[in-house]
DNA sequence: CGGTTTCATCGTAATTTTGCGATAAAAGGA
DNA sequence: TCCTTTTATCGCAAAATTACGATGAAACCG
């Protein structure tokens, strides 16, 4: 046996890399929650998430830069605060990569 | 402020809880890589895939047993073998949940 | 029965994720 | 301007995940 492992490396195209980041983002309960919420309502600020949630300021803001960075959630300065909401178009692809999943 | 975490719990429905194991399973580039394996190859055994991957043989079974527990992956002993093959009615299930999430 | 093939599980490092307090940063009001 | 409100980021500890070699277990073949 000359090497065991051939590439060292995953072979997925970038659809399917993008897909994964938004399926790991909402693989975990706290973002899960927070992405139903947004769902429930469309428009609120950290702080109405903060409430709902059974996890510090600073862990919420965490989970929701996470969220971003999948793509499935943006985020819009309102005064001191920030809005959040669900990022309607990305929410759309991803229904629509994971219906066409096999 | 009397107390900063009302429930120390999220509130999450068991099918929530069960799309997020799903998604969570999903949520990484060796299991993404299987799951799509398995989508284009029904049948298939576990060395079939350990040999498509960059991972040793016994990181692969974790995977598989993941993608089991998740329900999206069942395998069903082939004499010494196993045969893996996608879920179809969890696989259904998961794609109908996520089509009517927002 | 002994040897081979195929796979799952165990034990254990290394890495990543999670959670929190403390600390900025930015906007608005008195 | 000073103070409050609201949020993001930093630094660190704890917990979970990931990966691997080694070891079992189960079926098949000679």
């Amino acid at each position: 046996m000359d090497t065991i492992h051939p590439s060292k490396t995953y072979h997925l195209t970038a659809d399917e890399l993008r897909l994964m980041q938004m399926m790991k983002a909402l693989g975990h309960p706290a973002r899960m929650q927070i992405f139903r919420y947004l769902s429930a309502n469309p428009q609120c600020i950290t702080g109405d998430i903060v409430d709902v949630l059974p996890l510090a300021q600073a862990t919420v803001s965490q989970h929701l830069k996470v969220l971003r960075d999948a793509g499935l959630v943006c985020g819009t300065l309102e005064g001191p605060a920030t809005c959040y909401c669900l990022d309607g178009e990305n929410v759309a692809w991803f229904k629509a990569q994971v219906g066409g999943l096999f």
